[in-house]
RNA sequence: GCGCCAGUAGCUCAGCUGGAUAGAGCAACGGCCUUCUAAGCCGUAGGUUGGGGGUUCGAGUCCCUCCUGGCGCACCA
């Protein structure tokens, strides 16, 4: 908000600068305004002498002098100054800082949240995992990032849809329908021969042993595996589900592939290319020309036995993402569909579509590291560690704190010694005991008598300390994050800022003492704390983690 | 062989559109609890940002090249 405000009035000036011909005006736009690293820089600086005097071959340095003539009288500031070769270093006035406060208090748990994507209609599909077994660790990361992505997006204006697109037909649920089959041919005392690539988990062996349980063994001699594909699917998505429950995750929509194909979408797309000529038959099978639309090679989009494959109903179902109407469309996706993004991307041009409107978040693996190993996993061996296992180990606190730490581009390294121990080391506890803190002294304030009074009345210009100083900055400066966060879909940098502040708070803590003999200064500093809360609670909640109030 | 991602302190990682002397947590070492929660704080130590070129006032950030690791490169999804 602040830099807003500096930033209008530094274009300002710059524009006057134009006007006097103290410089062209080719460097609008070009500069910035920033926050230094270092202390002793001031509260924010500007690259703008140095870029004028880059295009317009002058001494920086001569130029900052001119711009410093410029902001003089400026209300926001209390002095600026020249510094190394050429910035302008901005020092706001201690008021100004104070002021947060009065935003954060009128604000409440709506300070942070802006309007930025006001309107815009976007569709996040995340997890998308089919049913055939339970969510393993690296959807879970998947599960939270994305959850992570759409609560930013809401809490900027966005108008978010949830969708879990899923398929329950072909290949896979057919081998998981004949594994279910065989476990329970084998409940029943046979032998049955257990399919060479069937899912080996012992979920199979549950499913069975319920089917069992329901009819008494009269599927032995089935032969038709939908009864088993049905009992299955309704299992594990009933598993899956309570995953998501338990980490409070949940969708708007969920859409089955299979109903492109009852739609007509899958033929109508194929209809729409062949009538743009980018679709020939070769080898019995038909085949998509991407070769020129850029690719490096052409690709099958209906095998020679008739079936699609997984990037014909791709195709239309982003077809569908645009027609229902959606401004955006976010995708995220874990690293091994890399290969399936170009294909899709060239599939929604060639139809007339704006590709731009479509952002694939792909996120790396996560490794899990037990007794000091890595952890190897599969899916059809059934070594893999499910979301469930993890969160009945750590909680979904832990979990999502930990699965947010990385950036999505990062492997994420999950240690389950460290995340399983009785953790003191854990970051998720250093922010969230931040907070307990800061109720805890809130509600001794109110035992020890000490009135709050209300924040318009309190000496607010009594918060002079570096430590107070600094942590109304941090506060300030949230907006603004939550808004890049959001922008870049980038949710590890929410927990990245809460222990910062966490950090800076707790450091003050330990330094100055908040409740005191001197009431007009106790007021000040519990609204420093009753600021600080809602920020450190609103950040956390923006996550999905909760904020305790005591520990 | 080709594509995408990564390579920053002993370990795990930040570093926002290129900015000033590269940061944090953990681990290590030394201190701090009669006083608002010690799940905390303070201090010390730790670096050729994978190597080499280039672009410019300025590079962890951009370009080229090489090396290493991960994920892909189906008429599987």
């Amino acid at each position: 908000m602040i830099r807003t405000r500096l930033q209008e009035i530094l274009d300002h000036c710059f524009q006057e600068g134009v006007t006097r011909n103290y410089w062209a005006d080719s460097a609008a736009g070009a500069y910035t305004i920033e926050k230094p690293k270092r202390e002793g820089q001031g509260d924010l600086s500007t690259n703008l002498a140095m870029i004028v005097a880059g295009r317009d071959k002058k001494n920086p340095r001569a130029v900052a002098t001119q711009l410093v003539a410029l902001l003089a009288d400026c209300p926001l500031l209390d002095r600026v100054e020249i510094a190394g070769p050429g910035f302008v270093n901005f020092y706001i006035r201690p008021q100004i800082w104070q002021s947060v406060l009065l935003d954060i208090v009128a604000l409440g748990d709506r300070f942070g949240i802006s309007e930025a994507g006001a309107g815009k209609k976007v569709l996040v599909e995340f997890v998308s995992a089919n049913p055939t077994g339970p969510l393993s660790v690296g959807h879970g990361r998947q599960a939270v990032l994305g959850d992570a992505i759409c609560r930013l997006l809401s809490a900027t204006g966005h108008q978010v849809t949830r969708e879990y697109y899923y398929n329950d037909a072909g290949r896979q649920m057919r081998v998981l329908a004949q594994s279910v089959r065989a476990r329970y041919r084998e409940l029943l005392g046979e032998d049955p021969q257990f399919p060479e690539d069937g899912y080996q988990g012992s979920y199979i062996v549950d499913i069975a042993q319920e089917m069992l349980q329901e009819d008494g063994g009269g599927l032995k001699d089935q032969e038709d595996l939908s009864p088993f594909q049905a009992k299955a699917e309704q299992s594990i998505f009933a598993d899956i589900n309570g995953t998501l429950e338990r980490l409070d995750i949940h969708f708007d929509n969920y859409f089955n592939e299979h109903s492109l194909y009852d739609d007509g979408h899958i033929d109508a797309v194929v209809n729409e290319l062949r009538d743009k000529g980018l679709v020939y038959e070769q080898d019995g099978a038909v085949w998509f020309k991407t070769t020129e639309l850029g690719l490096p090679q052409d690709r099958v989009i209906i095998k020679s036995t008739g079936e699609p494959t997984y990037r014909l109903p791709d195709i239309a179902y982003h077809r569908e993402k645009f027609k229902r109407g959606f401004d955006w469309m976010v995708n995220i996706f874990g690293s091994d569909h890399i290969a399936t993004v170009p294909d899709v991307m060239a599939g929604v041009r060639a139809l007339g579509y704006d590709d731009s409107k479509i952002t694939v978040v792909l996120h790396q693996f996560v490794t899990l590291m037990r007794d000091g190993k890595q952890v190897k996993m599969s899916t059809r061996k059934a070594t893999f560690v499910t979301v469930d296992e993890l969160l009945a180990e750590v909680g979904p606190d832990v979990a999502r704190f930990f699965f947010l730490m990385r950036k999505a581009d990062s492997q994420l390294e999950f240690d389950l010694d460290l995340a399983t121990k009785q953790s003191q080391e854990n970051p998720v506890y250093y922010v969230q005991y931040c907070h307990a803190r800061l109720c805890s002294m809130l509600r001794q304030a109110g035992d020890k008598g000490i009135h709050l009074g209300t924040v318009d009345h309190a000496r607010l210009d009594l918060l002079v300390e570096s430590e107070e100083l600094d942590l109304l900055k941090e506060m300030a400066a949230y907006p603004e994050l939550l808004r890049h966060a959001a922008a870049d879909l980038a949710p590890h940098r929410i927990i990245f800022y809460l222990q910062d502040l966490a950090g800076k708070f707790h450091s003050y803590y330990n330094k100055h003492r908040v409740l005191s003999e001197d009431v007009a200064l106790s007021q000040a500093r519990l609204w420093l704390i009753s600021g600080l809360r809602t920020v450190v609670r609103n950040g956390l909640l923006l996550i999905g983690v909760n904020a305790p109030e005591t520990m």
